[in-house]
RNA sequence: CGGGGCGUAGCGCAGCCCGGUCAGCGCACCUGCUUUGGGAGCAGGGGGUCGCAGGUUCGAAUCCUGCCGCCCCGACCA
């Protein structure tokens, strides 16, 4: 039967969609630009939500609430921040519904609200607004909290997981007494998330800085990961900003420091969504379906049982019972299939469209010689292990295919790096996607006309750069960084 | 907001041009039997206001008008 998934050189958006589709992950929602989240996709996020609340916690962070409707008069007191989100809020205005004379369902007009409220495409106005009561002394410092939430950004086009009208998040805030501790703090939280990039996800990213167009609203200095996905785009997996006292001036938040003088409050914030669900399918996902990695796969290892009768069934699943037993304790997620409903071909075919790292198959002719079918998600490789060898084979498997999963995609990602010093160059990588590495004379009149001409954006400027950075591929300028360019999602 | 496509059973589709056993197919579902090492087979069965509202007609899934919704591609964005 031929697959359900579209290639991914046929088609690579249909082929994304074919992914979260057939793997269970999501679907389109009756409401325009949301998805629902199903069990499956849902378990990956909780997976990456359950590390980073446990990183946040080693870090010193706890977590609160705080409303999802902001006050409209909130969002307007940085100007920065409502230039930034204005364009794509949700907006409440009224409280209530009635039957109207013909019995339909409408809007009560007597219900308006005295003032809208906006649901919160980011928390920092509403959080700002309470710090405000909770901060008076350099003693109430650092406070950083993390907040778990879903935001609303009415985008014109939406795709599923990268950009959905209603994500889910984690929205840090944090609040300091010097400009060098939230500073530390904002590049304390990028590390978090480049360690759950590279070593949980096995997706490797560059790190930077954000130029001034590209910058979060509202921040001073915006901090990004950046992944590579297979048709060549960048991919924005996460960022962490340091908001000066912006934030701090726009809802009037001091504190008295310890020489007894009133200053604003330095503060940082930084997210990473359900977008990085998207991110994992792209960078590891294959004409099959879904690959995930064994540290954020939800079930790790199927055991598929081949049998003709109940009797056979049950000696399978004696025989490995003891295995699964000594895998759970080290561990390790594992699902022991015996649905009568379904064939063995057709499980494999699942299990390899939901990503499942490893597949142990055991059959009457193992049950006989004493092994067992073992195969890989990530390469398709089968090897027959003995039984023997079986209950130390599956985790040192799990653990390749980490690896392995991730030095795969660093070499995909080095492969598809350039460095470029001229236009022409600069224009062929591009159109070719991947990461191109290139002069930039620092104006954004340059960025813009090179967005304009090639639909590149810079990614990033990295922290490290040479001593003479070159001269502008646009302008031909001097060259005041070397930054990364790309075609992003 | 531009460009393209699509609304017929839970999902995927055919039928529409040329109005009249066109309410159909595949998958899924239910029952039974046989199967099970790469999406099993046979037999029987249940399920649809044909997106919505008007109109033309003896008769509309099919023709006309208006509306609504969704998806994909672009501009904007985590």
């Amino acid at each position: 039967m031929a697959s359900v998934i579209t290639p991914r050189d046929k088609d690579f958006s249909q082929w994304y969609v074919d992914v979260v589709k057939h793997g269970g992950l999501a679907e389109h929602s009756a409401v325009k630009g949301c998805m629902v989240i199903k069990p499956h996709g849902y378990a990956i996020w909780e997976a990456i939500r359950d590390y980073l609340d446990r990183r946040f916690k080693e870090t010193g962070h706890v977590n609160a609430y705080f409303p999802l409707f902001i006050p409209q008069s909130f969002l307007a007191k940085e100007a920065e921040h409502v230039e930034g989100f204005a364009k794509e809020c949700a907006v409440v205005t009224h409280y209530r519904l009635k039957l109207d004379a013909d019995g339909q369902l409408v809007v009560d007009p007597a219900a308006k609200l005295e003032e809208p409220l906006i649901v919160r495409p980011t928390s920092e106005t509403i959080i700002w607004n309470t710090y405000r009561n909770w901060i008076h002394s350099y003693r109430d410092l650092p406070l950083l909290i993390n907040q778990w939430a879903n935001v609303v950004r009415w985008e014109m086009r939406t795709r599923l997981f990268l950009r959905t009208a209603e994500f889910l998040w984690q929205e840090g805030h944090t609040a300091h007494a010097s400009e060098a501790e939230a500073r530390e703090e904002a590049l304390r939280m990028l590390d978090i998330y480049r360690e759950l990039a590279r070593e949980v996800l096995a997706v490797p990213v560059l790190s930077g800085r954000k130029s001034d167009q590209e910058k979060f609203a509202g921040a001073v200095d915006t901090y990004t990961i950046e992944g590579l996905m297979q048709d060549g785009k960048a991919l924005q997996m996460g960022t962490s900003h340091f908001l000066g006292q912006n934030f701090a001036r726009a809802f009037d938040v001091k504190f008295l420091n310890a020489e007894g003088r009133q200053e604003y409050v330095w503060a940082t914030s930084w997210g990473v969504s359900t977008r990085l669900v998207g991110a994992l399918i792209m960078t590891h996902g294959d004409d099959r379906g879904l690959v995930l990695p064994p540290r954020i796969a939800p079930l790790q290892v199927v055991v598929v049982p081949i049998y003709r009768k109940d009797a056979q069934l049950q000696q399978v699943r004696e025989a490995m019972a003891p295995f699964m037993e000594a895998w759970r304790a080290r561990g390790v997620s594992v699902r022991f299939d015996d649905d009568d409903n379904h064939s063995p071909g057709w499980k494999f075919h699942e299990y390899e469209l939901k990503g499942v790292p490893v597949r142990v198959v055991v059959g009457p002719r193992d049950l006989a010689n004493r092994t067992a079918e073992v195969a890989r998600r990530d390469t398709g490789e089968k090897e027959l292990v003995s039984w023997d060898a079986l209950g130390d084979r599956v985790p040192a498997l799990l653990d390749d295919i980490q690896q392995s999963l991730l030095r795969r995609a660093e070499a995909e990602r080095d492969r598809r790096t350039y460095e470029v010093d001229t236009w022409n160059e600069f224009v062929r990588r591009i159109e070719d996607g991947g990461f191109v590495i290139a002069p930039w004379d620092g104006t954004a009149e340059t960025e813009l006309a090179i967005k304009e001409k090639t639909k590149a954006t810079i990614r990033l400027i990295p922290d490290e750069q040479p001593d003479d950075p070159g001269r502008c591929i646009l302008t031909g300028q001097p060259a005041r960084y070397r930054v990364v360019f790309a075609r992003a999602y």
